[in-house]
DNA sequence: GTCACTCGATAACAGCGTTATGGAGGCGCG
DNA sequence: CGCGCCTCCATAACGCTGTTATCGAGTGAC
C-alpha cells in the first residue's frame, strides 16, 4: 500500500470526500464503505473520528454552512445596503444551486430523527444567519429599512429566499417560465418595499 | 390486463400503511420488509404493485399532496378573499405540522435522484397549487389584489409559506421567541400589502 | 379439465451501518 | 534501549436493507 505523500488528518479528508461524494453522486453514494474506499481508509475511521454515519453527515452539514457563510461573506460591500442584501441573496442562491444535494441535506430530512443537528453544528448555521442580521442592521442604520428588531426581519428575508431555493432545486416551478424574475425578484422586492 | 379485485386492495393498503409508518416512526421505519409485515403481505407485493421502493415512496408523496389538497379545500369560503387566503395558509401549515415526516418527504431530498417525481405524481401537487391560484384570482376579481397574472403571485405566496414551514419543521427558528407572529404573519402581510 | 395468467410467498444476493477483535505504530518512561 | 500503553485503523462478522429469481396457489376462459 503506497502511502500518500502528505497525509492530512483523516477526519478532515473524510469530510471533504463525503461532501464531494454527496455533491457528485447524491446521497445514495454516501455510504461508509464507499467513503472509506474513496478516502483510502477503512470504515472504522468513520467510527473513530465521528462515532457513526449520522455524526459524519452532521459534520458535512456544518461544512455546508461554512461554505455558505464564506460565499456570502465574499460579496463585496458597497454603500447601498439594500443592494448588498440583494447581492447576498444572489450569492446564497448560487451557492445552493452549485451543490443542490448538499443544500438538501443541510435543510432536508437530515434535520429530522437521528440526523437532527446538535448545538455544535447549528452554531455554524447561526453564524451564517448572523451575517444576514448584520446586513439588515446596516440597512436600518442607513434608513433604507424601517428601524426595529433586525432578527425577525432577517428571518423573513431568509424564509422567502430559502423557500424559493428549495422549490427551485426540487423542480416545483415547472408551471412558470422564469421563476427568478417571476417569483424571487418580485417577492424580495415586495418584502423590502413593505419594510421600508 | 384484467382489473384487480377491489376487495383486498393491496396497493391501497400498502400506501396507507406506508404513510402511517412514515408519520409515526419516521423515514427509517419505511422499509420493504417492515411495510410488508405491517400490511400483512410479503415484500413482493411492493414489486408487483409499484416496481420498487422508490415508486412506492412517490405514491406516498402523491397521497401527501392529496391530503394537503383536501385539507385546504375544506377551508370555508367567505366573502373576504384575503381572509380566505390567510385561512388557507393556516390550513396548509397545520397539515404540514400534523405530519412533518410526510411533508419532508414530499419536498425534501425525496425529490432528487431516484425519488424525483414523475408527471403522474406532480399532477396531484399541481392540483393543490391550482387551488391557491384560484384563491388569488378571486382576490384579484374582488379588487383586493392588483390584477395581473395570478400564477406568479400565487407562487410567491406559496414560496414564502413553504419556506416558513420547512424551517419551522427543521427547528431553524431557535433564535426567535414566536416564529409564527414574528415571521409568518408579518411576511404574508407584507406580501399581500405590496400586492394590493 | 386444462391452459394461461396474475399475485404473492420464499429464499438468495449484494450492499448497508455497526460492532468486535486484533495488529501496527508512536510515545512516555524505566 | 526496551518495555508497556494507548491511539488508530484493517479485517471480519451480524443483522438489516432493496432487489431478483423461483415457484406455488388461485382464477377465469374455452
Amino acid at each position: 500500500m503506497p502511502p500518500d505523500p502528505v497525509e492530512p488528518d483523516v477526519r478532515r479528508r473524510l469530510i471533504e470526500v463525503a461532501a464531494d461524494l454527496l455533491s457528485e453522486e447524491g446521497p445514495a453514494a454516501l455510504s461508509a464503505r464507499r467513503l472509506a474506499r474513496d478516502a483510502g481508509t477503512s470504515t472504522m475511521a468513520v467510527y473513530t473520528h465521528f462515532g457513526g454515519m449520522p455524526a459524519l453527515v452532521r459534520a458535512v452539514v456544518a461544512e455546508g454552512f461554512q461554505r455558505l457563510y464564506d460565499r456570502v461573506a465574499a460579496v463585496a460591500v458597497t454603500d447601498d445596503p439594500v443592494a448588498d442584501l440583494v447581492a447576498s441573496a444572489a450569492a446564497y442562491r448560487e451557492n445552493a444551486l452549485a451543490d443542490p444535494h448538499l443544500y438538501s441535506v443541510m435543510f432536508g430530512s437530515a434535520s429530522l430523527g437521528e440526523y437532527r443537528l446538535r448545538e455544535e453544528e447549528l452554531e455554524v448555521g447561526l453564524a451564517a444567519f448572523a451575517q444576514l442580521v448584520a446586513l439588515v442592521e446596516r440597512a436600518m442604520a442607513a434608513g433604507a429599512i424601517r428601524r426595529g428588531d433586525p432578527e425577525p426581519v432577517a428571518a423573513q428575508f431568509w424564509t422567502a429566499l430559502h423557500g424559493f431555493v428549495v422549490l427551485e432545486i426540487a423542480d416545483f416551478y415547472s408551471m412558470l417560465d422564469d421563476p427568478e424574475t417571476q417569483v424571487l425578484q418580485p417577492m424580495l422586492a415586495h418584502l423590502l418595499a413593505s419594510l421600508s
